[in-house]
DNA sequence: GGTCCGTACCTTGCATAACAAGACAGGCTG
DNA sequence: CAGCCTGTCTTGTTATGCAAGGTACGGACC
């Protein structure tokens, strides 16, 4: 079964695709919060962010959208951090984004539990 | 609006991505099919397949891994259909995905929800 | 028998995104 | 100064959806 849990972890990357950008706008409603923080919170959650790879480049497309604004802001205990926070236009592309992705789920799983 | 309706479209691209694949598997499971049969069964369906280009090399892939077998079979009416037959491989990958898919789908779904 | 149209297969080139691995740097403790 | 934790970010790989277009078979119509 070793050739199950490379494809699964393959597949799972793939499906992630597209939407752990919305998974982390989705996180920012809370509030502001910096890289390793938004990495610690949603790689718990579900295992829907697995490293950091991911991450940091999915931020800089957010920022360069206009989706997120940044600041910088010294720490306490290690290097400044870049603290991360929703824009009109990222709640705006996150709520197209969750009326989209309703059908979207529905029809998948329609057809997957489609055994007629 | 202009905007709304390109981004959306990049972004349904984007969560397609991983998962039109076994919406083809799954489609197979009611039997053989061929290539625009399944094109237009899942076109109309949700919208979760927009054309030919992405479904021959995803066909193809199908192949190269053993999850389907092909046939060819001449055609009353036009050239010869090559027909697409699920393997015990591809009915095994797909239960796979089906099992992945409920989770992920409902951590995704908490998320965005989570207005907390 | 030549031309057009519909059916059917497949390929090429492009854009996007997740990921592993690791580079770089600040600040603390010994 | 060395080692470690905390942070941010980059590089190279891989996988996939998609638009556009190429090839070919067969029937209908002049």
């Amino acid at each position: 079964m070793h050739r199950m849990v490379a494809t699964n972890a393959r597949v799972l990357a793939q499906m992630r695709k597209g939407i752990v950008e919305f998974c982390v706008l989705a996180h920012l409603r809370h509030g502001e919060a910096y890289g390793r923080e938004i990495a610690g919170t949603l790689a718990n959650d579900p295992a829907v962010l697995t490293s950091e790879g991911t991450l940091y480049p999915l931020l800089a497309r957010l920022r360069k959208q206009g989706w997120v604004e940044t600041s910088w802001t010294p720490s306490d205990s290690g290097p400044p951090r870049r603290y991360y926070a929703l824009t009109e236009d990222g709640a705006a592309a996150l709520e197209a984004f969750t009326a989209a992705w309703g059908p979207f789920h529905s029809a998948v799983t329609a057809i997957l539990e489609d055994d007629g």
